[in-house]
DNA sequence: GGGATAAAGTATGTATACTTACTATCTGCG
DNA sequence: CGCAGATAGTAAGTATACATACTTTATCCC
């Protein structure tokens, strides 16, 4: 019996086909992003104004990986940081002018790139999949955020 | 639109998950193995006497990545390393008498990890979705090894 | 049989990921 | 009010991941 053919390993194979596909794309065009710089871009353009935390828990990271890629983020002048003035230890993340028009004109790559990953399924598959994804998540349980 | 929705991004998350589940399990039955690591070791189980790149090949890793691991497998004493006698390029991996008892007490902690996985599916949910990753990752259609 | 080419491995650099520990701050509660 | 516990962030350490470049060794082919 291979355990390497059994969910757990299929699931990292897959997330390894998403993220080199990323960035496959990405360089196509120009962009020097990171699937998860992007997610963390694309959780502060539908929440503007939060803290650091506040993006990890939107796109479930943990508190120290977050702080990297908010930094390097920043070191690319994509986001800006300022202390919270309701609570000096929060560093408040906004997109800067730069940031928001990178991010409106990748989206659509982004889009394009979802089937891509899921390429060897029909639509009517891809569909079932995700919805099996978000069921294995328990996302639909939790806060729409 | 939230991208951070999309299915690259589940498919991070669930994979996330199911790293975090086997760390747990492991250190809870005092093992000090990673995934990878444990991939890795199953791969030389099945295919004993192979060099890294094969190694590497049947887990899906690149050449760089795969060196780290089994170098902190030899460490650990679980494998032995040694060059060739056929290509002096490459250098031959072995289980050693430690690594395969461990492996072979660590196996079904492993197994049982792969439902919890996917909990929140029942057992029906649990099969179409392995077979739309096997599908998506377009197992079936190369060597089965 | 000797050079072009390819393959195995290592080294280096960057970017996740997560743990633990530490600092600074805030909040709740007596 | 005052402090115990919780929270935001950073730092340090380990382990993936992958690209690129470099070394060593095979192989292919003329």
């Amino acid at each position: 019996m291979k355990l390497y053919g059994m969910p757990g390993h299929l699931i990292r194979r897959l997330h390894q086909r998403s993220t080199h596909i990323f960035q496959e794309r990405a360089k196509e065009v120009g962009v020097d992003l990171t699937s998860v710089q992007f997610a963390a871009m694309d959780a502060l353009r539908t929440h503007p104004g939060i803290d650091q935390a506040r993006v990890a828990a939107l796109i479930a990271y943990d508190r120290a990986t977050i702080g990297g890629v908010i930094e390097r983020l920043e070191r690319k002048g994509l986001v800006e940081r300022s202390v919270s003035e309701q609570d000096r230890r929060a560093r408040v993340v906004q997109l800067t002018e730069t940031g928001r028009a990178l991010l409106e004109e990748f989206t659509p790559t982004v889009s394009a790139m979802q089937e891509e990953i899921l390429a060897h399924l029909d639509e009517s598959e891809r569909a079932q999949f995700n919805a099996l994804l978000r069921k294995a998540l328990d996302l639909d349980a939790e806060a729409p955020d």
